[in-house]
DNA sequence: TCAGAATCGTTGAATTTTTCGACGATATGA
DNA sequence: TCATATCGTCGAAAAATTCAACGATTCTGA
């Protein structure tokens, strides 16, 4: 089990002004998916919330505004699901971009419990801008992919992402 | 930007026990890595924080007893900035599996500051079985993807978690 | 038709995570 | 030596997550 490659803890001073973390990088942690995709994510998403935050948006409001802008006319509910948040969530975040007016809620009439979320033309032109900063982020989150790779890599997530089979 | 296919929100009542959400899949956002990788990472933490339930463990704990297990006697430092986690959140990971006797903090000699971390025996025991765990849940959660697919979805993910271009 | 069960959005509280600033001990560099 | 930086630790503030309730509405089956 002992991994004699292991080096003394010296080598972590070089003159490397990040990642130093490289020695870690020999370990079986590496091969889980699992642990891959959290730190892709991880530094994924903390660049999406730079690139927003010009726009005074994070990834969160950014799914819901994108979503609001579908056309589809969601519902909370369905907003919920979709984005695997609690309900009580979105309120929250409906609230902060319907107090902005990028959004608005209207009773739908075919039940009257549920609520249907759509843009307002003010939130239509920020979802184009903040679009726009999600994807110069993502130029630089995966410049280290082609245009191939990202193509591979979101059919790849989509099936894990969608899969009927692995609800809950 | 409208969308005509989007049709009354009452086929949200069909029978599907799970995944109503069908009807938002035809958005911008699902071309979005960042967003699916986000769903794809919920699902999957999920699943395998409920098969190492039975251990005692998270996929947080998880991760440090498996570094502890490598061999590579990280310190607290490396941990951190491998798994992207602020120092005081390895502390209290640290103390919680200390106490459990599943791994141990030995003092650096190269640096009296630091902290070597390393499995304990019963830890090392532990961490086959998680392991499994893990393994067990992966198969779950990509089992709908080929061994082939699984292999290209980890070098794609793991070309962005390690793209020195991207720290930060 | 009607009573009971279920669902929607909402609220508020409890819990967990994340983030940040400070500290003593130690190490480094001028 | 002295100033500065780093390591682990503590603690508190801020944010995110989870959960149980509620009124209003809809659905269900007797």
């Amino acid at each position: 089990m002992k991994d004699e490659t292991a080096r003394p803890t010296a080598s972590a001073h070089s003159g490397d002004p990040a990642a130093p973390d490289i020695r870690l990088r020999a370990t079986d942690l590496v091969n889980e998916i699992e642990f891959l995709a959290a730190r892709a994510r991880s530094l994924g998403s903390a660049r999406a919330n730079e690139m927003l935050a010009t726009l005074d948006l994070k990834v969160r409001s950014y799914s819901i505004l994108a979503l609001a802008c579908s056309g589809k006319g969601p519902s909370q509910r369905e907003l919920a699901e979709f984005l695997s948040l609690d309900p009580s969530q979105i309120v929250a975040l409906v609230d902060g971009l319907e107090t902005r007016r990028l959004l608005k809620r209207a009773p739908d009439p075919r039940d009257r419990r549920s609520k249907i979320i759509s843009a307002t033309p003010e939130g239509q032109r920020l979802y184009v801008r903040a679009s726009a900063a999600v994807q110069q982020a993502d130029d630089i989150s995966l410049r280290a992919l082609s245009a191939e790779d990202r193509k591979q890599l979101r059919t790849l997530l989509g099936r894990i992402a969608f899969d009927e089979d692995n609800e809950l």
